[in-house]
DNA sequence: TCCATATGATTGGATATCGAAATATATGGA
DNA sequence: TCCATATATTTCGATATCCAATCATATGGA
């Protein structure tokens, strides 16, 4: 859920404690929440939108893969991938053996069956991106990428500052 | 998980069949995921950002609110809203009472531990804002928020969409 | 060789979130 | 009055996600 009620409108907020950066993450937690609702609304029965992410990542880039290298990718901690991984395997669609190489790891690849699962994915998935695409202005989606990058980025360098003032202001 | 892997880069993707939808919603998953995660740092053992949210809500805007109008505030289920009221009552940080007006209804408000909770709470956040103000340019992010508005608003009439789209590709 | 430390994966316990079903109460019409 | 329908809330079952702790295997230095 975002930091800040909106009580249902779309307007800015006005009041004047409420920065800049508020109103933006606020907003960016609304859209993320809509949009993996629409998506998996359009996804096969039981299949979620981290599940396919996964299945989808295989099929476009080549298997296989770690679980950490995974984790890494999609910027999950290891335990959330080894839970998808789990449900995905339970499923048959991907298949997990040890690496000889090195006992504590494991490599992970798609399976038949899951290629299959991927592109019927695809069949609802891609009408609605159709769709959507119509509905916005590209033009102005794409404008913003880059400086969503750059706010990634930053977040991504910011778990040191958020665990120092951590330590200062919650003892 | 957003619905793309990114391989932890930041840089753009340049796969032809990689839309700027794709792109974009994959940015502001990880964007909101990180941020959340930053936020929950800072804040008191055990406190949440849904939870949070709820109070800084009744600090805000006053009370009392019911339970559907505090889920359609923020956008979540009332289900979900049920659970997150829960927890912030068994912790004392809320009260609840029947409406007598309306016996299906209960009217919510905070509580005095709560808005010392709420306190606690702004008093890690508010730093963290802070330094996050000064490493993002803020004036960017000003300008993508009526950009992201337009998005909330078109995702939240997309429901009928989405729906329409999993009867005619789901079966 | 042996142990301390590092690394990969998993488990356990917690919260958030949804949709569908259940429960309780209103409301309006026959 | 009584019942069908609507609305408010909760419950149930599922998935995702995190952190902290655990287990197994490598690796490097004494």
């Amino acid at each position: 859920m975002s930091l800040q009620d909106t009580s249902h409108d779309i307007s800015p907020s006005d009041d004047p404690d409420d920065p800049v950066l508020f109103t933006f993450f606020n907003e960016i937690g609304i859209i993320d929440q809509l949009a993996r609702n629409a998506f998996e609304r359009v996804l096969p029965r039981g299949m979620t939108v981290p599940q396919f992410a996964v299945l989808n990542h295989f099929v476009r880039l080549g298997g296989p893969r770690t679980p950490a290298q995974l984790a890494s990718s999609f910027q999950v901690s290891r335990a959330t991938m080894t839970n998808t991984l789990k449900r995905l395997s339970q499923a048959g669609y991907i298949v997990a053996e040890r690496d000889p190489e090195d006992g504590r790891s494991k490599k992970i690849d798609i399976t038949d069956e899951g290629r299959v699962m991927r592109e019927q994915a695809i069949g609802g998935l891609g009408p609605l991106l159709m769709e959507l695409s119509q509905r916005f202005d590209l033009a102005s989606l794409a404008n913003l990428i880059p400086v969503l990058q750059d706010v990634r980025s930053e977040l991504d360098n910011s778990r040191e500052l958020a665990d120092e003032i951590a330590t200062r202001y919650n003892i």
